[in-house]
DNA sequence: CACCAGGCCCTAT
DNA sequence: ATAGGGCATGGT
């Protein structure tokens, strides 16, 4: 899974590309998918940018819906490789000031997670969830993802009135710590429990 | 054999 | 605004 953080720029692809796989499709057959594309060392933006679609089609196929998801996976690389790439996403993130504390919001360059997030939404294969798991899980970014488990969650524990998408985002993001470690562990966590619930 | 898995797009009301 | 069908594979 990815539970381990991504640091170097190709883990941080191989999140991306993971996140498109994965759309309601069990992991299992996404990690097939993922290790077909690292033994042809095509686990890349660029790689998978470049590929002839049937070619990728054909390393993807493990993971279900491949013919649109390699489809997909071309439009979020070619964008993301033309918009300067994951690390020119992160700059607002992680631009001059590497090795300090990060400045406040209105010294740093680069683009904020709200612009990234209407930006990805417009690409087609990438919903409000997979765009918040490649802000959070990709780029650092502290962006809560609401997934199946988490409206599940709050359901069964009655936690809130309303279940739509940016109604939940923003209740988790008002109710946590605005840091990314804490959105990807608490979701993590939740993905973990939700597992467990449906084994019983 | 049926059902499901960390969605999203498109079309029809 | 919201509902429903389509997309496809491998595991249980």
């Amino acid at each position: 899974m990815w539970c381990r953080r991504p640091k170097t720029i190709r883990q941080r692809e191989e999140v991306i590309i993971g996140a498109i796989l994965t759309q309601n499709t069990n992991w299992q057959n996404v990690n097939k998918a993922i290790n077909n594309l690292k033994r042809a060392k095509k686990c890349s933006l660029e790689a998978v940018g470049e590929l002839p679609l049937a070619k990728l089609e054909k390393l993807i196929q493990p993971s279900g819906f491949y013919k649109v998801k390699a489809k997909y996976l071309q439009g979020v690389a070619k964008y993301i490789l033309e918009s300067g790439g994951v690390g020119k996403m992160m700059e607002f993130n992680y631009n001059i000031y590497q090795h300090l504390p990060l400045p406040p919001p209105q010294l740093r360059r680069g683009k904020n997670a709200r612009e990234l997030r209407s930006e990805l939404l417009t690409l087609k294969g990438v919903g409000p969830e997979t765009a918040d798991s490649i802000l959070l899980y990709a780029l650092d970014f502290p962006v809560f993802v609401i997934d199946e488990y988490t409206k599940r969650l709050v359901k069964t524990r009655k936690l809130a009135r309303r279940s739509d998408y940016e109604y939940l985002r923003k209740l988790f993001e008002a109710n946590l710590p605005k840091k990314f470690e804490i959105y990807q562990d608490l979701h993590a966590l939740i993905v973990v429990e939700g597992k467990e619930q449906n084994k019983k």
